[in-house]
RNA sequence: GGAGAGAUGGCAGAGCGGACGAUUGCGUCGGUCUUGAAAACCGUUGAACCCGCAAGGGUUCCGGGGGUUCGAAUCCCCCUCUCUCCGCCA
């Protein structure tokens, strides 16, 4: 949620907010609501105080004045509910036009679409497509089973069995080991929250068909454990000391994948679920620049560690979603397509989605809106349709990341079934 | 799933229509005393928003949302959560 009153006092806070695409007309517009509310709430307190002071008074009167008192009150009473409706239709506006405005994007952002990202760093060779494209390796090595899937649960669902199992869960454990290193705490989340939880964290209204809903209990199914971090210090004050507070959310993610009918049809690259370690820091209003430069960094040694190729890019302004102020993301090339698709981002909301948990800093003058980050750790999927990839022998068997081998009970290399 | 009890400031816990944003205790922070500390004593101690350069003023908040009333922590309705007992269960 944007910052009203820096929205109407800072001009150059404002220009940033539809540089980011929105409508100059829309911004006039909160504004213009926003000014009739304020009016509205100064009429509305003035009368409140009023009636306040007067039933006080009837407390206090000699039982043979309260007659007249009450209906002078009464009088009052009515005044009062008559702008108390104003009130509420004015901040009803108010509130949904202010979800409209998205986080103005930091100045290091290059502004346009989604082709005008800046590529940041190019790490490692691009190697040719391989014997099989990850899809069709899986099916080759036995340690994929869509079709099977697709017979059980429909179209982008995986059975994942055997070696590649051993490599999912020795890829989490080492993840959780690089990033421990880091201060980050590991959480395992509720998959499952509240409607009230996903309007908080943002994902409600606008991505509401891309969540699942299980109508029986209205409860949704988490798309990332983000949802459930970013919660997780609702109406809460941490103490500057305590900061940065940094957690590793592990969970299953599920996603309707709702228009994209016919993408990634293959494998494992877009399916309905999948596990995930994400990270996700509430830092220091003042340092929340340096902590998304310790996200990226950390990506990079994941993704690098696995001996992937890669590259960075920030995301232009117009590509950026509503709460993010600067993303980065790190893509990994995918010989069977040559080209780059990406395997993690991370972004700093700085006080956006905090405005609205309310999750706050503890300061000798005054609680201050905390930061909040997020980033990929390790999408499992992903990543390990990468190494299946580009780590795929000319016989089609697959070598295992040396980094990963201890953590998989010493698997060298993965040959079929 | 069935039956009952409850939710009040950092914690404990009173208040059950009128001077209550809330008695009190503990804790917090500051002070007196002390070489220092403890004890004792004195004081202090919630948040959000609006107006204001400021000083300051005002509104709202007793789990959440509605209602009754001139007036609600207190009465009524709905929701959420917690606890106890029974049933079921990894």
């Amino acid at each position: 949620m944007i910052d009203l009153k820096r929205l109407r006092e800072d001009d150059a806070y404002r220009q940033r907010a539809i540089a980011k695409g929105v409508e100059s007309s829309s911004v006039d517009r909160v504004l213009a609501v926003d000014a009739e509310h304020r009016q509205t709430l100064a009429e509305t307190e003035q009368l409140r105080a009023e009636s306040n002071a007067a039933s006080k008074e009837i407390g206090r009167a000699d039982p043979s004045e309260r007659e007249a008192k009450i209906a002078a009150a009464g009088e009052l009473k009515s005044r009062l509910t008559e702008v108390e409706g104003r009130l509420e239709t004015s901040s009803g506006e108010l509130n949904e036009l202010v979800l409209t405005i998205p986080n103005p994007a930091h100045d290091s952002v290059p502004e346009g679409g989604e082709e005008a990202f800046r590529v940041e760093t190019v790490v490692g060779d691009t190697p040719e497509a391989p014997k099989y494209n990850h899809g069709e390796l899986g099916e080759h090595l036995g340690i994929v089973d869509t079709a099977r899937a697709v017979r059980m649960s429909g179209s982008r669902f995986a059975y994942i069995l055997g070696d590649a199992v051993r490599l999912q869960f020795a890829l989490v454990q080492w993840t959780l080991s690089k990033i421990a290193a880091h201060g980050f705490i590991p959480v395992v989340t509720p998959v499952l929250v509240r409607e009230e939880m996903m309007e908080l964290a943002g994902f409600f209204p606008t991505d509401r068909n891309q969540v699942y809903a299980l109508e029986a209990d209205e409860l949704y199914l988490i798309g990332t454990s983000e949802v459930a971090l970013a919660g997780m210090h609702r109406e809460e004050r941490i103490d500057e000391a305590d900061l940065p507070v940094r957690y590793a959310g592990y969970s299953s993610c599920f996603r309707r994948e709702a228009g994209t009918y016919g993408k990634d049809t293959s494998g494992l690259f877009r399916v309905h679920q999948f596990d995930k370690v994400e990270m996700f820091c509430y830092s220091h209003p003042d340092r929340s620049w340096d902590e998304l430069e310790l996200l990226r960094t950390i990506q990079e040694e994941i993704v690098g560690g696995l001996e992937l190729p890669y590259r960075v890019i920030t995301v232009a302004s117009g590509d950026l979603g509503a709460p993010a102020a600067k993303k980065y993301d790190l893509e990994a090339w995918l010989p069977s397509e040559q080209r780059y698709r990406e395997v993690t981002s991370c972004s700093n909301y700085t006080d956006f989605s905090a405005r609205r948990m309310n999750s706050r800093m503890k300061t000798d003058s005054g609680n201050v809106l905390l930061h909040t980050l997020n980033g990929t750790a390790c999408a499992v999927g992903r990543i390990l349709l990468n190494i299946f990839e580009n780590h795929q022998l000319p016989d089609g068997s697959v070598s295992v990341p040396e980094v990963l081998r201890p953590f998989a009970g010493g698997l060298e290399v993965i040959t079929p079934r």
